[in-house]
DNA sequence: GCTAGTGTACTGGTCTGACCAGTAGGCTAC
DNA sequence: GTAGCCTACTGGTCAGACCAGTACACTAGC
């Protein structure tokens, strides 16, 4: 490539980032473990010296990626928090809203990746695991017609259980992001759905039917019939319009 | 719910959470777009009644989720950001770090989505983005022979023009972050490997081969094809114990 | 002895006021 | 008309102060 030397804009980098950064190394690198404590605001001042203002930003940048929290009156300074899932759930909320997202595309999404869980979970899944998504299916028909205002936490489990038993994480906690957003965006039109009864029993139907081919080890017949089942429960919300991009993934 | 009156915990919540709120509010309901300013932080702590510590804690905030951007000396204040996925990016990537994401974890995530968009593109693409994806692969090709340095771009690219085409901005966004992930993980790897010419050479028959079925409007021989050329792509780098979580994608 | 209450020395949250380097844009001198 | 300066801002940082709250050692009462 061309001679010379190739210079790299630099950007002017402020003071709380490079507290910011050491922090996030210490994390990262292992230095610093949840449930540990970060020195004193004072104390923070005085080992970076930089003011407390500065350490303050700081602090507040990396309470918002979800690294710290702090609390007033600990004794101790922030604390470092076990990785969750929060900020990811944050930034994708955000991302639905300001990118305009329109559910069809969120559900979209759950019907790749449910059925992509499934289906490793299909292969993948032990004794245990396996037991575990009876149970959850079978909380579910008992809320169905115990508590119905538990059947969405029900429901929830269920895909919870199946996404766990893929192995994946990523997996797991991309489903459980893309799901409480959807949800959020359609309890209240369920809730109103005069038909609910209906629909519960339908949607029963339909997990038992997708347990049955995991139990036989049938990935890609769980899967199909997942996609499916998943179709039907939201096609009635999306508009009509999209309902077809939604209908490639039933082949 | 037995009688009385649920009482919600409370949390106390801090002067600059609820400036971050409202300014939140105001971005995504449109009250301020992309591009315009924020007044600057002397105006708003006047029109919040807080202090200038406090605005500043928020504004990192806003910063630190992508929302505004400050620069010194601007007579405007922050500027609102269009939305970009760099905090997705971000918190995806410490989610890689912390939560220990091994790389089959994010490969079979990338097998899966990549395969979706594909399958999705074959039905639903149109003319001019087939074109795109075409001109992607010959590049590609191009960049095989003439500058083998570009080879990873021009792949991203390819991969890329299908996410588009899939018509479902959320794959879209999560295919690039992943990928971005796991080519950082294996870069210099693939560089140092002796065989990369030869990689190269299949990987473009590969993309040849997927393309073909992407043409002949076959999604799902298209998106086993892909799976099955990610495999071979990555099964080199992934540890043999995990790979057999991968070769569950290939039916 | 042990417990219940009090004190105290911290913590984080917020405020005030100040300084600096830098930008933008009007103004002046040419 | 233009090139340069000047001023009035901006954000970034610092210093020092106060408050409400927590944790913990200590003390008074049993």
């Amino acid at each position: 490539m061309g001679g010379g030397p190739r210079f790299e804009p630099v950007r002017a980098v402020r003071a709380y980032e490079r507290v910011v950064e050491q922090v996030e190394e210490a994390i990262e690198g292992g230095d610093l473990t949840p449930g540990q404590h970060l020195p004193s605001e004072r104390e923070l001042m005085v080992q970076f010296s930089v003011s407390r203002s500065t350490i303050r930003e700081a602090l507040r940048v990396l309470q918002a990626r979800g690294l710290v929290r702090s609390r007033p009156g600990d004794p101790n300074g922030a604390e470092v928090l076990p990785f969750s899932p929060a900020t990811l759930h944050k930034s994708m909320t955000t991302l639905a809203r300001v990118a305009e997202l329109s559910l069809a595309e969120l559900v979209q999404f759950r019907m790749v990746l449910d059925s992509a869980a499934i289906l490793l979970a299909a292969r993948l899944r032990t004794e245990e695991q396996l037991r575990e998504i009876c149970e959850a299916v079978e909380a579910l028909r008992a809320a169905a017609e115990e508590d119905p205002r538990g059947f969405g936490a029900a429901d929830v489990a269920v895909h919870d259980a199946v996404a766990r038993a893929s192995g994946n994480k990523l997996i797991q906690i991309c489903t459980d992001v893309v799901r409480s957003i959807v949800v959020k965006l359609v309890a209240e039109r369920i809730a109103d759905d005069p038909d609910r009864r209906a629909l519960m029993r339908r949607s029963i139907r339909h997990h038992e039917e997708v347990l049955a081919a995991l139990r036989a080890g049938d990935g890609p017949l769980a899967a199909r019939l997942l996609r499916k089942a998943m179709y039907d429960y939201y096609a009635d919300y999306v508009d009509e319009s999209e309902r077809s991009a939604l209908r490639a993934l039933l082949e």
